[in-house]
DNA sequence: CAATTCTTTGAAAGCGCTTTGGACGCGGCG
DNA sequence: CGCCGCGTCCAAAGCGCTTTCAAAGAATTG
């Protein structure tokens, strides 16, 4: 059933029910009212592809996943924040459209992309610290939006971001009041910006109470459940001075330093203090009431959810200046923090 | 830059240069090397709405990714999923649409798909014991593959699986010839059809024995880490007879059953043994060489991969008969299974 | 060399929609 | 009474492609 079937059937013209479905003024009330129900009734749902070659909207926003070849991992905070997105997509009438891409592949897909008008706008994902994919976005005239921010790009871009650095400085400080001094840092890879601004604010903390961070604590890994779980207990049995807690950049992390931990019969929250960041995935929750980790939480899904309403605003006014947003990620006490074992001593 | 102003740059016809660009015959080399030239120095792509609307091809196929309102969890083996399939639409030109749908408005957002146009085929996700979308699907007449299968439909209708019952047949049968009688089953919720065949799989080899299957061994819930340090504890610490294996459904229980057991003191692949399915997915690798756990395993990435393949071949020749494809899950061994501790006893 | 077939090109229709530019009838106004 | 404005509606152009049908020139054939 497509238009001109619908209108013949009506005894109308194609006109008139195109602008009785889209709501225009100058069509009698009567007339929309026999045009809608007879559309519901025969199922009619104007075809995506005329109706965009008509306006020139394309009603359709894109995703664009990276797929490092080196470490070929699916960034597994992603699901939940495509689930986010779609609701909003999917309540205001986009269909969202994804895009698997190696890195160096992302320049010319960008350029496809608008070429072939598939999308209208589009989110990026996973920016560096100085991601020329920005400039390149900018330079294409497609709304988008970045679902982090690239520290040593200039000027304005559009960007929903959670603010890593207060949030790890929070934490930090949490650590220190409790009285640990040597705080393990297992960061993510520190290519990423948020891995970097995380670890700004870890040293920020330390540095504002005098404390120099020591490189021997720190790491920067692909966040895995094993890299959690080897670093903690290399540092655990280390010869010297071991640290009393860590600072993890994810739960998955998290996991492992705590089997490091009860591995070596040592109790977190008692012996071994440990604050992980939690992007309150579906399916990683993070405990119940009383959490299992304390941690620095930013719901990924809502992010999401704020991301593509702020894309869509974009697309629909693309003259407003470009929108950003700073997400804080509270601190949530749960039961992986204590005061340091011999604070006392 | 589109086909028209291409065509008047070259001083050619649109036919021709459309031909050209399309690898059509009767078109003569020395022009269709002018034109791919000229095409690429402007970056020429063709509208995908246009071409589509004049085709009657999308171009595109569709996921429908089912969000349940109980649990609102996304199911993490997806980003690996649609990681594979993306790589395959990718280099086959494809684009791929996501959307995420209540179950409710399943069959709502499968009709609009086929009725806008929006798709050439889609892939279903999370298939029930008894799921009423396939039959939809079938009548709607748009091409699909589900990824899993139901086990109450009857007729033909494509799909890839994972061999989950002779996968956790095998397992069963390799805790049972180590020696362990009580084992635990922490099977997913099994409204799903994957969890029932693996349930089947799993009392098929008790029974095989001469073993019944014990209701106070088996739970069937949502996969999370919590589920399984919850059930293992308790199991583990009721009275009476305790179980001396586990075997779960996804390396997340199993992590949850790891803690549990190593925080009463006991240690895997001695006192207790457990056996998990691996999805391989990307960010939770089960170990390098040695695998921590012994494991099914089946790449739900290449599954992504095959099911994409095996979509498109059916959307090129819809003609053809349903393809459907069983892979086996081999099991691997880990460091999670040993001899029941007092087999010698 | 004329008749025929190939090769190469183009004009124009059509895909299903939106939107511009009227047209038509009606009541109100000067 | 003639004119204007308003409320409704429609014909047709246009969005950027593909594809049918036709044409014109080149090549082949008897």
């Amino acid at each position: 059933m497509n238009l001109k079937e619908l209108s013949q059937h009506l005894g109308l013209s194609q006109t008139t029910v195109s602008r009785a479905l889209n709501g225009y003024p100058e069509v009698s009330e009567a007339t929309r009212q026999r045009v809608t129900v007879a559309a519901d009734l025969h199922n009619y749902r104007p075809n995506t592809r005329a109706k965009g070659l008509a306006t020139g909207r394309a009603m359709a926003v894109g995703h664009v996943i990276p797929t490092s070849t080196r470490h070929e991992m699916v960034n597994p905070i992603f699901g939940d924040f495509i689930s986010g997105a779609g609701e909003t997509y999917a309540a205001n009438g986009y269909d969202m459209v994804l895009s698997m891409v190696e890195d160096r592949d992302q320049p010319r897909v960008y350029r496809e992309l608008k070429a072939k008008g598939t999308i209208d706008g589009l989110i990026m994902h996973g920016p560096a610290v100085d991601d020329d994919r920005i400039k390149i976005l900018r330079d294409l005239g497609l709304p988008f939006l970045v679902h982090g921010r690239s520290s040593k790009i200039v000027g304005d871009y559009s960007w929903l971001d959670v603010n890593n650095a207060s949030a790890f400085r929070a934490a930090t400080n949490l650590l220190l009041d409790l009285g640990h001094r040597r705080i393990a840092f297992l960061n993510g890879l520190e290519m990423m910006d948020f891995a970097t601004r995380r670890r700004r604010g870890y040293e920020g903390a330390l540095a504002a109470r005098g404390i120099a961070s020591d490189s021997a604590l720190m790491r920067s890994e692909e966040m895995t459940e094993s890299y959690g779980y080897d670093t903690a207990r290399a540092m655990l049995t280390a010869r010297g001075d071991v640290p009393s807690a860590f600072l993890v950049s994810s739960m998955i992390v998290a996991m492992g330093v705590r089997r490091a931990v009860e591995e070596l019969g040592l109790t977190l929250g008692r012996d071994i203090s440990l604050i992980t960041h939690d992007d309150d995935l579906s399916y990683l929750r993070n405990g119940g009431e009383v959490p299992l980790f304390t941690a620095t939480r930013s719901s990924v899904r809502d992010a999401g959810r704020l991301a593509a309403r702020m894309l869509l605003d974009q697309i629909k006014d693309p003259g407003a200046p470009m929108p950003t947003k700073l997400l804080e990620a509270p601190l949530i006490i749960g039961r992986s923090t204590g005061p340091h074992p011999r604070a006392n001593a």
